[in-house]
DNA sequence: ACTTTTCGTTCACATAAGTTAACTAATTAC
DNA sequence: GTAATTAGTTAACTTATGTGAACGAAAAGT
């Protein structure tokens, strides 16, 4: 038996699709099992199989690949409402491609791999949104290539401020930098043009 | 009735993931049509509206999006076998992202998007080749991100000449030079450099 | 064939971001 | 509460890539 509001949150970010009724939600539910994660743990290490997909109760993680000069590039920040988890690894068996280590203490809700794939089968409704899910993820990935490619670092970081002042709020300046792909002093420096007013 | 060996290069792209049979395939191809493009043509146009998901029999294209400074970004190169579209655009009739535009004179077969979801709708074993399409080009997507980032352009252009060796020799350097995100005078640059031993 | 346009290279100079290092502020660990 | 670590800033200098211009080679148009 579900807690009472254990699943709001789910509930609600299921709820802006329309595509899962009641029953598919708590059907889905019933695949999933609670996590807690204090800081700096990681949810999915680099190098390793990922063997579930998360959903961010609260809290907040980053999502990161590791180079072989040790260099770090920050692919997402996962904060209420994100799902998180390398999908290649967690399908295709290889390692992932990146480590998701959590920022701000968690609750994550998880599925393994045979849960996952059990709600895919029983759940069509699931099936749908989840494919639809895919596809989103896929368009916004090939957003993002673009815009790397065409904004400076400054164009990046004022997007950021504009367009996701969450993480330019919760996030340290380090990881940011990681994030637009420049090192720490560089973002000093653009920060402190753009407070200069250039 | 099918022109004998009309669709073999199609046939022989299916035949390696065993996902469609013949008779899937047969099916599959009563959805196409035959378009023949040449060169300088265009089969999407940004900022318009994407009819059409193209499979290239023959010959090559180029997808690219321009900035609103005009410059050029090519995101892929399309050759034999590849599939060529702005799936954002033909699903949710929003505007192309980037044209698509004819190196070589090309031979390619198209669906439209009512052809497209019947095929899907009718030969279920399509609709799972294409859903792990989907993902796979989302995978290739995201990994696409983290080379771009942590690579220089001459890590990226030495890549390409060790694993897309057809692409060096069939496309012009400018073109090149837009698909690693550089200037073709920086292009020119480095590769003057790697002559040189460095 | 001849002309025009496009392509690739080179150069000198400009700019954005990386590097190293020093220093301070903030956070964490004990 | 204090020491140790981590985070952020600044500065001087380096490096990679951009910019604008010139030139010859190649390709395309007629």
């Amino acid at each position: 038996m579900e807690p009472f509001g254990t699943f709001s949150n789910l509930r609600e970010h299921f709820a802006e699709t329309n595509i899962l009724n009641d029953e598919d939600i708590a059907a889905f539910t019933s695949f999933l099992t609670v996590k807690r994660l204090k800081k700096k743990e990681f949810f999915t290490v680099q190098g390793e199989l990922c063997r579930s997909i998360g959903f961010v109760n609260s809290g907040c993680l980053r999502a990161f690949h590791t180079d072989e000069k040790g260099d770090e590039f920050t692919m997402y920040f996962a904060f209420l409402n994100w799902w998180i988890g390398d999908k290649t690894s967690f399908y295709s068996g290889t390692p992932s491609r990146f480590s998701i280590q959590v920022l701000e203490d968690c609750e994550v809700f998880q599925a393994d791999k045979t849960k996952w794939e059990e709600a895919l089968d029983q759940i069509p409704a699931f099936e749908k949104w989840y494919r639809i899910k895919v596809r989103k993820s896929y368009e916004a990935t090939q957003q993002k290539i673009i815009d790397t490619q065409i904004e400076s670092a400054e164009e990046k970081y004022l997007k950021l401020l504009k367009n996701s002042p969450e993480i330019v709020q919760r996030i340290p300046q380090h990881y940011i930098a990681s994030y637009l792909g420049i090192k720490p002093q560089s973002l000093s420096r653009i920060r402190k043009n753009i407070s200069l007013g250039r």
